[in-house]
DNA sequence: AATAACTTTCAAATATATTTGAAAGTTCAG
DNA sequence: CTGAACTTTCAAATATATTTGAAAGTTATT
C-alpha cells in the first residue's frame, strides 16, 4: 500500500474509533493527521489535508490542546501558527485516560455516593435492590478509578514489561 | 433522598455516561432501569418509566440482549415477555469489556496491521514518521487488548482484592 | 494609526442519530 | 382456522451534533 492511501485509511479509522469513544470524528482526524505529521502543520494545512473549514480546523485544534494531545509550535519567520501531536502513543493514551477520569469518572463517583442511602424502610424490596446496585457499581468504579490512577503513575516500561507477568 | 427522586437522577447520570462513551442514552437509561427494578419489566412498564415508544424501548431492550447485558424471562400465566438485567455489576463489566474489544478494538488492530508497512523509501521522513506512529499505536493497542483479555478471564475476586496490591 | 496577517466566534445550515407510531409479523388459545 | 395478544419493523419526523463561513477580534508590522 503506498502512503497516501494509508494515511487515508488511518485517518478515517481513528475518526471512527474516536467517535464510538465519545470524541467527535474531526477531532480525531485532526489528532491522526497531526500524529503521522514529521511537521508540524498550519490550520491551513489541517483544512486542506482533511476538507475542512477553517472554523472547524480552528475549534477541534483548540479541544485538541485543550485534551493535552496537541501543541502550539512557531516557525521562526512565520506569523501563523503551527501544531504538532505528542509523539509518544503512551502518553497519549495515560491523558486520554486523566481527562476521562476527571470528566466523567469523578462526577458519577459524586453522584453515586449522594445516591448511596436512600430515605425509607431498607426493607421494601425496591429500596433493597436500588441500593445493591448503586453499591456494586460504586465498587466497581471506585476500582476502575483507582486502577486508572495507578496506571496513570506508572510509566510505560512497567506496563509494557511487566504487567502481563504480573497478572498471570 | 427519596427512591423516586434517586432512581431518576440514576437513570439520568447512567444515560449521560453512556452516551459519552458510544452508547446510546435511551439504551443505557434502559439498562439503569432494568438494574435497579428487583423484578423483571415488561416492554410497557419500561414504555411508561422512560416515557418511550414502544418501537424504541424494544429496539433498545434487543440491543440490550444483544450485548449479553439482559435476558428475557417469562411469569407463568402470562404471555408477554419480561425482562431482566444482570445484576453482578463485575459481570456487566466484563461483558461490556468483551463486546467493545470485539466490536472496536479487533478491527483497528486488523487495519493497524495492514497499514504496517507502507510501501516506499524507509527513509522519507513522511514514511518513516507514519511507520512510527502505526507501530507505537499498534503496541499500545495490543497491549491493551490484551490486558482486557485477562481483566476478562481473570474473577472478580481477583480484580476486586489483589489488582492494587499487585501494581504496587 | 492604519493595514495586513492571521485567529476566533457563532448563528445558520447541514449532517447524523434517535424516536415515533402505525402497519406488518408472529404466536398461541380456543 | 381465527382472532386476540403480543412483538417487530421501518419510513417519516424529530432531536442532537457538527460544520460552515463570514464578520469580529487580535496582533505584528510599517
Amino acid at each position: 500500500m503506498k502512503l497516501p492511501e494509508a494515511k487515508d485509511k488511518f485517518m478515517q479509522a481513528w475518526g471512527t474509533l474516536g467517535s464510538s469513544w465519545g470524541i467527535n470524528r474531526t477531532m480525531a482526524q485532526v489528532h491522526a493527521l497531526l500524529l503521522i505529521s514529521p511537521d508540524p502543520l498550519s490550520a491551513e494545512d489541517i483544512m486542506e489535508e482533511l476538507k475542512i473549514s477553517r472554523g472547524n480546523a480552528n475549534m477541534n485544534v483548540r479541544a485538541l490542546i485543550d485534551w493535552g494531545l496537541v501543541s502550539k509550535t512557531f516557525k521562526s519567520g512565520e506569523r501563523k501558527e503551527f501544531f504538532s501531536a505528542e509523539k509518544d502513543i503512551w502518553k497519549v493514551a495515560t491523558q486520554v485516560m486523566k481527562e476521562r477520569r476527571k470528566r466523567e469518572l469523578e462526577p458519577v463517583l459524586k453522584l453515586l455516593h449522594e445516591l448511596s442511602n436512600v430515605e425509607g424502610d431498607k426493607k421494601d424490596k425496591n429500596i433493597k435492590a436500588f441500593n445493591d446496585s448503586i453499591n456494586g457499581i460504586k465498587g466497581v468504579v471506585s476500582k476502575a478509578d483507582k486502577t486508572i490512577e495507578t496506571i496513570i503513575k506508572a510509566d510505560e516500561s512497567w506496563f509494557v514489561g511487566s504487567f502481563l507477568k504480573l497478572m498471570k
